[in-house]
DNA sequence: CTGCATGCAAATCGTTTGCAGTTGA
DNA sequence: TCAACTGCAAACGATTTGCATGCAG
């Protein structure tokens, strides 16, 4: 059903042998060193394919470049808010987690799309503070840039 | 502290006349209308700068443009997901917004970004079916794009 | 008066697309 | 065989930036 190119093989190969979530581009760095004369139009189409078809998934950050997802298991993602790294979410049973897995929602909406954010430690994030939600419109909370203005 | 150009107030005015929310290219269009030699450019940097005071909200959508809110008073969205517009959500008291107020966030996430999802009639949805939890990353529930492949 | 703000245009970034040649089922 | 795929380069849409000038405090 789906054509196995050589890249295409390759572009997969090496998503599925990574942990992290890379971009296009990174993941295009990555495969050029085992076929140098890919193209990173290839690299979008193909991630592209084998997004719609499953094998992959597509993590649209909310600014920023997309990254990619290799791993077929279900789970979450952080997002570092601040270099918009993405990790694997390691805790799995805190009580939100365990209410999405039933959430009824109401007529006029069909779906919730869950972002979890923090700050790596390569950021400088602490981590543990500054516990919020934030519904893209939290009033009286802090905003989801990190800098200060002036 | 924040010093009002004649641009800076005139955008603010027009935002804020909105129930939509605007892309800064749609605002551009109604702000010339009253002042024609302002640039796009200082649209950007003037909704940027009234973002980081809080004058108003940038909702950054998932791909597609950020969207702009002049709205102050606590609220909801619900994003199209096949043109990107956003309304506000006007349900207000289902199960998974009440949970949201008090939710208990594991130690190494600071922050849950939320958003609602449905296809607005103006794309032809039917509203309230396919309803599904969708984190970034859902095995087997159905992707965020519209389109089938081939 | 002074520094932040502006208009303008060019630059950037991530991504898509047109095209002519190539390849895998 | 032949549609699907490729490399390449140009196009794209959204946003940012450099610069010389303008204006609010």
């Amino acid at each position: 059903m789906i054509r196995m190119t050589n890249q295409r093989k390759i572009i997969l190969e090496e998503l599925k042998k990574l942990k992290s979530h890379p971009t296009a581009d990174e993941l295009y760095s990555l495969v050029r060193k085992r076929m140098p004369r890919i193209s990173l139009g290839t690299v979008y189409r193909n991630l592209d394919v084998m997004n719609r078809k499953g094998l992959i998934d597509r993590i649209i950050c909310g600014n920023g470049p997309h990254r990619y997802d290799g791993n077929n298991r279900r789970h979450y993602h952080v997002k570092c808010r601040c270099c918009g790294r993405i990790a694997d979410l390691e805790i799995s049973d805190f009580p939100f987690l365990k209410m999405l897995e039933k959430v009824d929602l109401p007529a006029g909406i069909r779906c919730v799309r869950i972002e979890f954010e923090d700050i790596c430690t390569n950021c400088g994030g602490s981590s543990g503070e500054d516990v919020l939600v934030d519904s893209n419109l939290p009033k009286n909370r802090s905003d989801s840039r990190i800098e200060d203005l002036e």
